[in-house]
DNA sequence: GCAAATACCTTGACAGGCGAAGTATCTGCA
DNA sequence: TGCAGATACTTCGCCTGTCAAGGTATTTGC
């Protein structure tokens, strides 16, 4: 991973949110998905990935259920709530409000 | 304050080697010009900035002398070392590229 | 038959942020 | 003179999030 992981620290949960914003998911696709769209410049650690959903559901900002695959490995799935979705707005609205902070700083 | 500190956790000390990029200066001016800059809406808690001054110049990034004021109370100045710059440079690359990455991430 | 991929989970250590409390000096004002 | 408030720095200990390391179980490909 080249981007220190620091700067990513505290869009964890944002990240997540965002991916089951776009439908139901589990999260070793979810990794692959975000190793996807930064095309390998970024990925989150199992550990942190799983602290998050679970940090995520105690909050009731997601639910999981087990898949009912016959094949492969069992996945849980999330699904994000409705508490989940205003949250999400709410970092999005905390991030734009931070980045143009952060801009005015390190100049 | 009202901007998640955890948001620009990580930003700390590309912000104050950016201070310190416009000159000399001590703890307290800093916070306040941090202030003077976001008008209000951050600063840095006085125990993240000293601690961050301390792993400054522990790393080699930045020098600090006594200030000779015959009033006042006494100053701690903060000077940023040429390895400083050259770190403070490597920041900001590190911020444009983690920028883009969570952009992508969390739409 | 076995390595590699898929998929999830837990433990313990570590780093950075910060609340709280303390020290010391100076300024303004009653 | 006395005292509140601003200036300025410091230390201690807690909390939270990240992550290395290790583990389990299943399936696919060779």
């Amino acid at each position: 991973m080249s981007i220190a992981a620091d700067l990513i620290r505290g869009h964890t949960d944002t990240i997540i949110l965002a991916q089951l914003m776009h439908g139901d998911s589990y999260g070793y696709s979810i990794n692959r998905k975000i190793q996807e769209i930064t095309q390998g410049q970024y990925e989150l650690k199992e550990a942190t990935l799983y602290t998050a959903f679970r940090r995520l559901e105690q909050s009731g900002f997601i639910l999981s259920y087990w898949g009912d695959e016959n094949t492969g490995a069992r996945r849980r799935y999330y699904s994000i709530t409705k508490a989940g979705r205003a949250y999400y707005a709410s970092l999005l609205d905390a991030w734009e409000r931070s980045e143009r902070i952060i801009e005015q700083l390190i100049r």
